[in-house]
DNA sequence: AGCACGCCGACT
DNA sequence: GTCGGCGTGCTC
């Protein structure tokens, strides 16, 4: 007789709870339900992670209340989110809030209800009635149901005299669930399988033959690593694996990052999948949607009626079952990874959800990471090419421009070279679309006095400010503290104080002057303040409104307008120095991605990156297009320094607000972990140093950098001594397992 | 996370 | 002799 449930609270304690269920609620919960229960002398909410018959505990208190019909957490995900805690060093309450999203654990419903006004057939002899309310009556029997609200400002009638009907049973009013649609405006036109090449069909081959028996290991291991140059038709391949997990009756989750998940990357997948004879609604969760919509989307799911998920990182948790695939598209994507605790990586999490399941996943990349390409090179996944575009266009032209030659002929440094300032004019004669790309936002990124070398610095981080023209100020990109640009230079009283390094609004400003008839626009987050304006301002590009998109990181991603022509780097460097072993490998990916934003149409595309390391291998190997070269050389100095993807690592942050605190707290954690962890083989341990940020948001910052051949042995140690070790107040350490931000 | 208990200093 | 500071530890 289980009559005893183990219950997870809403508190971040890293322990479990048992109570009693009373005889009342006896059947009704499960594990995976939700539970309100007494704790101390207040009432909280749980997670049922067992029933038990037995109690180490005596005098256990009675479960209050289920909530729900069902419970909201699948088995499954309540083992993945146990995973997740072992091997991301988190309490797993924690693990279990990403699991579960706020909108659907908390106690009222969710459900949107309306007051509904239904027409009854009258009961025998109808009784007497005025004019006005036979009137009434006889709307309502030719509507036969409708909203309240509706039908009592048509008929100028009031709820008191419907209630009045009510009572004489001549009809009904009663409440109905309105289900939210985030896409309900959209306008879906179906749409079929198209065609595929040879090497699409490989693909899809391979997926197919894995989905039929995933759990044989046979000639395919499940996780199959997708390597599609830019426009090889991967979606397409996505498409179809889809339609083939559902022939199987099972679902799909796709993972997106999250700015990818613009309304047509929904559209594409609602299109194939919302008719047809494996008709199935297609559920969306993202950060943008509603906490109502988020509760139907994922009630949706768990009711089975979605069976196929496309969302951003934590849609790795819906509760599609019985799951068969999950396709995580753009997988070296850093969105992800998600920065705060759980640190967990939502590919690494798919992968072993996948095999947790016994189900296939999918990795898809243009520009796979480096750990990825080394699983499939070692076969721990399969690896499945796709090299060519699938409408048989060719990769663009890609041409590196040394800038240290455009320094001398002209006075200072040119923004545009004079092949990118003549290629641009040759687009806009021929009406032409140019795409420009540079990885900074505002208009300089320091301001400097070149007589004392002053820098305006930021007083709460590590970092200089930067200069945004609109605004007249300066701002700190860490912290987003503000301040007023001096006319002298605070230090030495040099008036001739100036900026350095050049932004995006910068760009823009040399390019209305140099082309003062180009419809140029700009697009970062300063110009995108309001939900749609992403949307409108594409809307505008397509319709060919806007000659030059000047861009950030945000226009480097899926989007695909036949018209561009052109696409130019203003200053590939950019992302090359920053203090990162992977530093190499995001250049290589960004220029490969902005430059496969170019010739998506009839004509041929065109490609300039300016630098000036013109010869640094992410920059030759990307103009090349040449992954594998890139691949070959970044692993050899990987191994080197024994960086990932020959090594795992964690990265341990010591926190405070005073310095010398926290550098001492530091370098005691890391004699103690020294000690403890000696058992470790291989174990490298760097630091403690001052992290590359090495102040933010007023915080001091060390860090302590671990790295082992195998991680999943290493954290849950960690975890221990981690929780063992007296911290000292007002220090606080956090550790990232894989870290992908090292700043 | 919150809320008790508890053991020391300054007030009616 | 009591009020209140916030350190420590417990909550099934």
């Amino acid at each position: 007789m289980t009559i005893i449930a183990r219950v997870a609270l809403d508190l971040s304690l890293d322990k479990t709870f048992d109570y009693l269920i009373p005889p009342e609620l006896a059947g009704q919960i499960q594990s995976g339900s939700r539970v309100k229960v007494p704790f101390g002398k207040r009432e909280l909410l749980g997670s049922v992670m067992a029933l038990l018959d037995h109690s180490p505990h005596s005098n256990l208190k009675l479960v209050l209340k289920v909530l729900g019909p069902r419970p909201l957490l699948i088995p499954q995900v309540m083992d993945l989110a146990r995973w997740m805690a072992d091997y991301y060093c988190c309490p797993f309450e924690l693990a279990l809030k990403s699991a579960l999203p706020e909108a659907v654990r908390k106690e009222k419903s969710g459900w949107r209800a309306q007051l509904w006004v239904r027409w009854i057939s009258p009961p025998g002899q109808i009784p007497k009635l005025t004019g006005r309310q036979r009137e009434i009556l006889k709307r309502l029997e030719e509507v036969r149901e409708i909203p309240l609200k509706q039908f009592l400002q048509t008929t100028n009638s009031t709820a008191a005299l419907l209630r009045k009907l009510e009572c004489r049973c001549l009809l009904e009013i009663r409440e109905k669930i309105q289900e939210r649609d985030p896409y309900g405006d959209d306008i879906i036109i179906p749409s079929a399988p198209l065609e595929l090449n040879p090497e699409q069909n490989a693909a899809l081959g391979a997926i197919s033959a894995a989905l039929q028996n995933p759990a044989r290991a046979g000639k395919f291991k499940p996780v199959f690593l997708l390597h599609g140059v830019t426009g090889s038709g991967k979606t397409e391949v996505y498409l179809q694996s889809i339609a083939k997990t559902l022939e199987l009756g099972r679902g799909a989750i796709v993972l997106v990052p999250e700015i990818a998940l613009t309304p047509q990357t929904v559209e594409r997948f609602k299109a194939r999948f919302s008719t047809g004879p494996l008709q199935t609604l297609v559920a969306v969760l993202h950060s943008h949607l509603s906490s109502g919509e988020r509760h139907d989307e994922w009630q949706k799911i768990l009711q089975g009626r979605a069976r196929i998920v496309i969302g951003a990182r934590s849609a790795v948790f819906a509760p599609v079952n019985p799951l068969g695939l999950i396709i995580v598209d753009e997988e070296h994507e850093s969105s992800y990874k998600q920065e705060e605790a759980p640190r967990y990586h939502a590919r690494d999490v798919a992968v072993m959800r996948g095999r947790m399941e016994q189900c296939v996943v999918v990795l898809g990349s243009a520009t796979p990471s480096l750990e990825s390409y080394y699983n499939a090179r070692n076969r721990k996944y399969s690896l499945l090419e796709m090299t060519v575009r699938a409408d048989d266009k060719k990769l663009p032209l890609v041409r590196v421009v040394d800038m240290r030659h455009e320094f001398r002929k002209e006075k200072g440094i040119p923004i545009f070279s004079q092949l990118l300032k003549s290629a641009i004019e040759r687009r806009l004669e021929q009406c032409e679309q140019t795409i420009l790309f540079l990885n900074r936002r505002g208009y300089a990124s320091s301001l400097q006095c070149p007589k004392c070398g002053y820098v305006a610095g930021c007083p709460n981080c590590s970092i200089s400010l930067t200069y945004h023209r609109q605004e007249s100020q300066l701002r700190c990109h860490i912290c987003g503290h503000t301040g007023q640009v001096p006319d002298l230079c605070p230090a030495c009283r040099n008036p001739a104080i100036r900026f350095a390094g050049i932004g995006t609004e910068k760009v823009e400003e040399a390019l209305r002057k140099l082309f003062p008839r180009a419809r140029v626009q700009r697009m970062d987050s300063d110009i995108l303040k309001r939900k749609n304006d992403y949307r409108l301002l594409l809307g505008d590009f397509r319709s060919g409104k806007i000659d030059i998109l000047l861009g950030t990181q945000m226009i480097a991603k899926g989007l695909h307008f036949p018209n561009v022509t052109l696409v130019g780097i203003v200053y590939a460097d950019l992302s090359l120095h920053i203090p990162d072993f992977r530093a190499g490998e995001r250049t290589f990916q960004l220029l490969t991605q902005v430059a496969g934003r170019a010739g998506r149409g009839e004509i041929e595309g065109e490609v300039f990156v300016q630098s000036f390391t013109p010869f640094h291998p992410a920059i030759q190997y990307a103009r090349r297009h040449d992954f594998q070269g890139f691949y070959e050389q970044e692993l050899e100095f990987r191994q080197q320094l024994q960086y990932p993807p020959v090594s795992r690592v964690a990265l341990l942050t010591i926190k405070g607000k005073i310095e010398e605190k926290v550098r001492f707290t530091a370098e005691c954690l890391k004699r103690e972990l020294e000690q403890r962890l000696s058992p470790f083989d291989g174990l490298v341990m760097a630091g403690p140093a001052p992290a590359p940020l090495a102040r933010a948001e007023t915080w001091f910052r060390y860090h302590l950098m671990l790295r082992i051949r195998q991680m999943s042995k290493l954290s849950q140690s960690l975890a221990l001594e981690l929780k063992n070790f007296k911290c000292p107040e007002e220090v606080s350490v956090t550790v990232d397992i894989d870290p992908v931000n090292l700043m």
